[in-house]
DNA sequence: TGCAAAATATTTATGCTTGAAGTAATTTTC
DNA sequence: GAAAATTACTTCAAGCATAAATATTTTGCA
């Protein structure tokens, strides 16, 4: 893990807090990286699914009415081809289902089937066993104090969400 | 973004720590995705270029004699085949070189040319100014605590890097 | 009403990514 | 010194991801 190592050489002295940003940031990068690539492991061999028809689920199973598209494609952060592509292998799988939307006829309304609910029901469970082992290494009050100052900086960055 | 959010349902009360585990991931997982995001773009726009090619060429910069596409496998946390792929690109670029490996005739010498570690000292600096920038909110003292804790954790987990 | 502008969804092209399988070279074991 | 195991890299298929282009529908407004 890299994207810009530039850390060890030496500095004039002057601008050692971006620095220590950047030091951060690489961490964090390479934090999200193997969480990710463990829970994609044990997705695909306990499940034989993945983390982003998971997200897809996730989000779905909170949305009672179901949600559409582009609303998926804003709460993941991903495009809208993207959404449409995940979206097709769950409707293959038979997970969940795109309906028509009353009064409008170019969006898709996309919700759980009850095959989906339970199989996601399933797996939520298990993925919060699994962050919580790989996190297995965050103090309780550490855990705090990371939600809260990662919280601050996405808030101070430009792109909420 | 999501990837379990089930957060939000009341729980018995007893195991609050896995919670805020999953609590912190689920925000460190939106603010890496919302950083990357960021930098694919201006990678894109500024240079005509991605962010693994600027993986690839950050390792290799602090590489003086090159490395091996197993070391940089490693170093980047990806496949083996996806490192074969990105040099290939950057090879046809001319922003790298593989030469053969004294004594071993299965192994790749990967290195910059001049032309590349010309290349990527402009990208580095200007990412290194992204970054502060994407960070802004985050207080020089919590950028500290941010290292800190996210090392602690990375060291605690199972694959170390 | 009528038509331009905005919004929504999909499609296309390209690149990233993985995991598995394949090839070739090297090292180990006996 | 030959068979077996390991190591290094590549290739392949499938899925993920984006940006740009297209098609369609709805909305705004003159």
């Amino acid at each position: 893990m890299s994207q810009a190592d530039q850390l060890d050489r030496p500095t004039g002295g002057g601008e050692a807090v971006s620095k220590s940003r950047l030091r951060a940031w690489l961490q964090v990068l390479k934090l999200s990286r193997s969480i990710e690539t463990a829970l994609r492991e044990r997705m695909r061999s306990e499940f034989g699914s993945t983390l982003p028809r998971f997200d897809v689920l996730a989000a779905l199973d909170r949305a009672e009415t179901g949600m559409r598209m582009s609303d998926l494609s804003r709460a993941l952060m991903v495009s809208n081809g993207n959404v449409t592509g995940i979206v097709d292998r769950l409707v293959d799988d038979g997970l969940i289902v795109r309906a028509p939307v009353q009064g409008d006829r170019r969006a898709w309304i996309v919700r759980l089937t009850n095959k989906g609910r339970q199989h996601f029901a399933t797996m939520a469970q298990v993925h919060e066993q699994w962050i919580d082992e790989l996190l297995g290494g965050l103090a309780p009050g550490d855990a705090r104090t990371l939600d809260r100052i990662v919280s601050a900086a996405r808030r101070g960055g430009e792109d909420q969400t």
